[in-house]
DNA sequence: TTGCCAGAGTGATTATTGTCACTGAAGTCG
DNA sequence: CGACTTCAGTGACAATAATCACTCTGGCAA
């Protein structure tokens, strides 16, 4: 009976995970539609699938980057913490995007590094560097990969350092909402502290600021959440 | 007579322009050791060697970028703009180095964009993409220059980032000193109104901070020069 | 020499942002 | 159902930076 019923259990798990690697390797030949075959198959076989619960770090601040990091599923943000613990957001990974930094293994430790943290429930896959770089060499898509995601990052850093440059903070929150409402819809499941972190301000600004969004009827404000009605009108 | 003169100044010319041909190889094998040979020569023989002057602007903002720009000699100056002509500095580019937005070849005309200003004269070779891209499969070791030049720059816009988003304005100007210390010594040829547009904010915050610094003994101000006696002293 | 001008210094004022101190309000867990 | 915790709102104030309005100075050119 104990028997039976574990044997059951573990038929189960096989073919759970059978599924789940099926169901990866759907999702990873449609979010990168420009690898070669070999290629797919050479990340399900040498890369390592992890699923991450949200709110879990994947790389936190310091540490040392050894894999490359696929986003298969969810929504990954990576931002940058100075000394004394003060964070910034960066940029968010979405599924079928891959972190720049992890790809120039740019992890030469520095006074202020890069933390990687899950919004959401996610699926990635990451591969060792000691395979990525040969596959630069092996496969060409890769190596375009690479450089496309090179590009890609480095624009939205460039963006990023625009409206902290550029900007000011009610402007640089607007900005801020309307990149919310791109990675996760109208209705925001976020703190104003959260907020404030990601913008690298204090929250009481943060506070006032949305209040008068609020007021000029951009924002719906409620415990937790934000409600986005239109952000266009604001700023031209 | 004037054919003579005419005759003895081609040579003359033509001496000079192979001088320089030798030079510019030579510095060039110096400058990037890590290039294969052949790479070296297909520069050589492909690029355009442009010698520029103080204040030349090489890429003007919202301009189409359609070559790899390496730095020869001299120095090169990259900032960023955004639409009512504020700037901001993102990097030096000293000989050896190549501007990773060249070979990026980011030119989606976006609202703000790059410049590239020579603070000095300046030697550099310029590389149609069309060829660039070719040689990304033909030599290793361009390719490798290429990722590492990405590298680089990520990271040098990566501290940009941090000084602007964690540091006040002091600690910013100091860190500003350091890295003009870095490329051009430590008697610097700038004005108060440069260093503000490279901080993008104000002349006068700049003259009045500068102030402070000098009067804490850690600079020297004259008229169009600072000489910077320490700055280490400052701030940890 | 004189006049001009860009660069630099400075005070006064304003605007923006950060900090402190506190009050409610909305869950949530025993 | 309280007791507790987290989140949000707000006034008061401090600190920083931007702006304005000047003056002063050294160097250069007519």
């Amino acid at each position: 009976m104990t028997v039976n019923s574990s044997y059951e259990q573990c038929t189960l798990v096989n073919k759970a995970l059978i599924f789940d690697m099926e169901l990866t390797a759907t999702k990873l030949s449609a979010l990168f539609p420009d690898m070669e075959q070999a290629l797919k198959d050479a990340i399900l076989k040498e890369g390592i699938i992890k699923t991450v619960k949200e709110g879990d770090l994947l790389v936190s601040s310091g540490q040392y980057i050894k894999s490359a990091m696929l986003v298969i599923d969810g929504l990954v943000k990576v931002s940058r913490e100075d000394e004394d613990g003060k964070e910034f957001l960066m940029y968010y990974l979405e599924p079928g995007s891959a972190c720049a930094l992890s790809l120039l293994c740019a992890a030469r430790s520095e006074k202020s590094a890069i933390s990687a943290k899950a919004v959401s429930n996610a699926t990635i896959i990451t591969v060792p560097f000691v395979l990525t770089e040969t596959w630069q060499t092996r496969y060409r898509t890769w190596h375009e990969f690479v450089v496309a995601t090179y590009r890609k990052r480095f624009e939205e850093l460039l963006i990023t350092l625009d409206s902290v440059a550029f900007k000011s903070m009610d402007e640089r929150l607007v900005f801020y909402l309307k990149r919310q409402m791109k990675v996760s819809g109208k209705l925001l499941a976020i703190s104003h502290q959260e907020i404030a972190n990601d913008l690298s301000t204090a929250r009481e600004v943060v506070s006032r600021l949305l209040k008068k969004l609020e007021q000029s009827g951009a924002i719906v404000l409620s415990r937790n959440h934000i409600e986005i009605i239109n952000l266009d009108k604001i700023f031209d």
